[in-house]
Formats: C-alpha cells, sequence, structure tokens
DNA sequence: ACAAATAAAACATCTGATGTTTAGATTAGA
DNA sequence: TCTAATCTAAACATCAGATGTTTTATTTGT
C-alpha cells in the first residue's frame, strides 16, 4: 500500500497511533474512496461506536478529526454528514495520503500535475536563490540517492527526497506545506509509468543532475528552466501512458 | 478583528460553535502569536480544564483538532507540546485565519506574497481556458461590487470575491484548496495599505478589468498577463510602504 | 556507581448520565 | 381540509468519574 510509503516520505512515524486516529483514518479512507458520497449522513455515533468496536469518546474525537479536515459535518441533533469534495482539505497530508489508497483518478492525477508544474520551477528558482548549504547537501544526497537506487521503491522515495530537498530549500514555509502535492503526483504518477518500457532513470537522472547544478550556482533562471523541463518531460511521458490526461502544457 | 472577515469570506458560518471548537481556536490563537513557543509543553488536559472551565473531553477533542493541523504534538504519560512552525498545517484556513488575529509578520506576508505571485497568474490562465459562463458571471460580479464599493471593507471583500472567482474558475480543486492565503495576504496588505495616499481603487480597478475582459473572451495568456501585471502592482505599492518586503519580483 | 524496582504524572479509553437541538409526527383549531 | 402549535424521538454535546497504559524520574539494593 503506497499510504505507508507517503506517511514514510512525511515521517509521521513518531505520532501515537490511537483508536481515535486509526478510526479517523478508516472513515477518512472510506470517504475519498467514494464509499461514502458525498451529502450521504454517515451512521451516527452508537453504529460507529458498535461498528469499530470502540467507546463514543474514540468516535466522537475521530470524527472531530474529521470535521477539522473538511471532510465531515456535523449537525447537533441532526446527523453527521459527508461534505462535498470542494470543501475538503485538499493539501492536508492525512487527505492526500488517503487518495493513495485507491486507484489513481486521472483527472485528479492531471491536476495534481498542474499544480506541479505551477509551483515546483518556482521553487527552483528561489532555492537557487536562498538555499544553504546545509539545503543544498539535501539535493545533492537526495541526487545520489537517485544514483545508487537499486529498486524502483527506492528510486521513487529517493526522487521524492529530491524534490521535498529543493521545497525546503526555497524557505517558504507554505511552499513546504504543499509538500504532500508533489509526493502525491509521483507517487500515484508511477504507479503508471511503472511498467513503461522506456528506462525512467536514464531519461530523469540528466534532467536532476540539471537542477541540482544550476542551484549549487545558485543560477535561478537555469534551475527554474531546468526544472520546467523535467516538468514537461514527465508530463510527456505520463500522458502517453495516460491519453485522459489531455491537459495542454502552458509554454516554456 | 480580521479573523472574522476571514471566516466570512470562507463562509464557514454555519457550523456549530461547540465548546471544543472555542477551545481549539483559543489556544490555536496563542500558538500562532506565539505565546506557547515552539517546543513548549502546554498545560496538562486537567490544568486546561479548570482553564477554560470545561470538561476533559472537551478539551481532548479540542487537541485532537490542533493535532489535526500540525500545531500539537501529544506523547502519552508525557505531555503535549507546541510542534515546530515548518510542521503546521500552514495552508489550512484556520491556522491561516489565527494569523489574522496578529500583527503581520512582513517576512510571513512576504511568503504569502510570493505564493501569489506564482498562483494567480496561472489561476488566471487556466481559468481563461476552463471557466464556465456560470463562474464568469461570478467574476464579473465581483468586479461590479469592487466599482459599487462604498467602504474600504467593501471594497476589500468584494476584492477577495474577485480573486476567489478567478481561483474558482480555474477548476482544479487543489487550487481552491489555496483560497486562503489569497484572502490571508489581502487581508494582511490591507492592513499596511490601508493609509496608503494613493487612491488603491483608482489604480486596481482597470487592472481588475483587464483580467476580467480576458478570461471573457478566454484568452489566457492576456489572463496570465493581466493577473502578473495585477500582483506586481501590488507587489511594488506594497514594498514601497514597507521596505523589509525585499523579494525580488521574478521576471514577467 | 549502576541497575532494577517503584512511584508519580499524564494521556487513553470506557461507561453512563444528563442536556440541547433538530426534524418530523401529531393534534387542535379555524 | 389546511394550518399552526405541540410533542416526541433521534442524534449530537457535555459532564463526571473510574480504570488502564506509558513515560519519566526517583528510589533502592548491590
Amino acid at each position: 500500500m503506497d499510504e505507508l510509503l507517503y506517511y514514510d516520505l512525511k515521517n509521521v512515524s513518531g505520532l501515537t497511533p490511537g483508536l481515535a486516529t486509526q478510526v479517523c483514518r478508516e472513515i477518512g479512507r472510506r470517504i475519498v474512496a467514494g464509499l461514502f458520497p458525498e451529502g450521504q449522513f454517515i451512521d451516527d455515533e452508537t453504529k460507529l461506536c458498535e461498528r469499530f468496536n470502540v467507546s463514543k469518546s474514540v468516535v466522537r474525537e475521530a470524527v472531530k478529526i474529521l470535521v477539522a479536515k473538511g471532510l465531515l459535518e456535523v449537525r447537533r441533533g441532526n446527523g453527521t454528514r459527508v461534505r462535498q469534495r470542494a470543501s475538503w482539505n485538499l493539501l492536508d497530508d492525512d487527505v492526500l495520503a488517503w487518495h493513495q489508497g485507491v486507484e489513481p483518478n486521472p483527472d485528479f492525477l492531471r491536476k495534481l500535475i498542474d499544480v506541479r508544474l505551477m509551483v515546483e520551477p518556482n521553487a527552483a528558482f528561489w532555492a537557487a536563490g536562498a538555499a544553504t548549504e546545509e539545503q543544498i547537501k539535501e539535493i545533492r544526497k537526495a541526487h545520489n540517492d537517485m544514483e545508487q537506487a537499486d529498486t524502483i521503491q527506492e528510486y521513487v522515495v529517493a526522487d521524492a527526497k529530491f524534490h521535498r530537498a529543493v521545497l525546503r530549500g526555497a524557505n517558504n514555509e507554505l511552499l513546504t506545506a504543499m509538500e504532500g502535492v508533489i509526493f502525491s503526483a509521483l507517487l500515484s504518477s508511477i504507479k503508471i509509468t511503472n511498467n513503461d518500457p522506456i528506462d525512467n532513470r536514464e531519461r530523469s537522472l540528466p534532467l536532476h543532475f540539471e537542477i541540482l547544478k544550476a542551484i549549487e550556482i545558485h543560477d535561478r533562471e537555469s534551475a527554474e528552466f531546468a526544472m520546467s523541463k523535467h516538468m514537461a518531460d514527465t508530463y510527456k511521458r505520463l500522458s502517453k501512458l495516460l491519453p485522459e490526461l489531455k491537459s495542454e502544457i502552458k509554454k516554456m
């Protein structure tokens, strides 16, 4: 399950599991998977207690979390219903992670990629200007791990860490908060390109190297350009396998 | 208090207040304001119950929400502490709203604006390509409200709704989920430019009109260009009043 | 000085009682 | 018959207190 990989990348392993968290995730996954359609009432507290074999307080805490993430809406005396997808906190790490549990939806994947296309070249630009030595070392290390990776999984993780390091190098917490979008797009993409006859590494490694070099010498325009190139390439390869992806690349 | 204005724009008025939500906001505001420094332990459940005069279950639910938003970290048997700011869900609407309660921090405002600079021209581009008649009508209405506005407050609200409508017109839920950043930047900016001798409306209204027109005729490049121009202008005016803002505008 | 046992603090879970709100059914009156 | 006031059942909100588990620090024994 790729949801675990997602959580690994966000290294949230340290948290106390707790029944409330478990129940929350269980319900959250079902909502995201569409098992509980938008607008529909879910079971009331009593039934949820029975279903999950936990006490009411646990259920209430779980529901509160889902409300906080915009997935549920509770109306006293009435019931608890699933909110419209447009109201979900789609940038929330958990919500994005739960998307990994279901078959990637081409339309949503396109939107994820559109955001990557928008965010990452800018991130590279800013990182080239603002990244500390420490942060550049992170990027270099990730690139190195990509070279050394033996399995597809290792490669993907290193790839994700490369992009995460660039994002963090931009020194803007708001960008960092978008990490999840990149992970989500990356992991979903992999599920599709996994069987791509063309070797992923052969093509993308040099592009990553170019980004790294540009950031190392603090050349913002080149960093942005290299990242754009990488994004366009990723997009092109993906749309070959998934024709539904037809969102025209903007420019560059 | 501008926090209320923020909540108005997100029209979350319909929610049940509830003690847990109140306590959560109270604590959340204090964390964002820096009253509870990062890494510091907050009072334990018992003390929080006394302080807010609520039962333990209410406190627990409030804490769970704050954990869900990345502000707190609970360790069983140990205590509850404030997480590093880098771990906060800064794109969460509540977290952004709570920022409105404190004096705008120039550094954070710059980051907000950098994100606007990145997001909004793209949003305009996509909206010009994808917005429905209905959505364009929303944009037009917001522009009209800007023209008709009698007070600064009315003008700001209409302005925010204009940008919201453009964002929604792009038909990408992930972009819509970034509304909060735009509101937050807008409201913070207003606090600063409020006393600007230059008439806000005189300068920004024509720029908005240009964006509207471009989207109406589905001219994506022009829409993007017009939005970039507007962003650059906003940025320039702001940095005149706030020299600390020195983030160089990229290009355009 | 070190290691094992102990104690205290703090969160986690369960149970059950009571209050409040909402929506819908019922009923009285015109 | 239609309307409006009332009543009721369902569902969430809050409170209180008991019991369990984990972590940290202290104590104790060698």
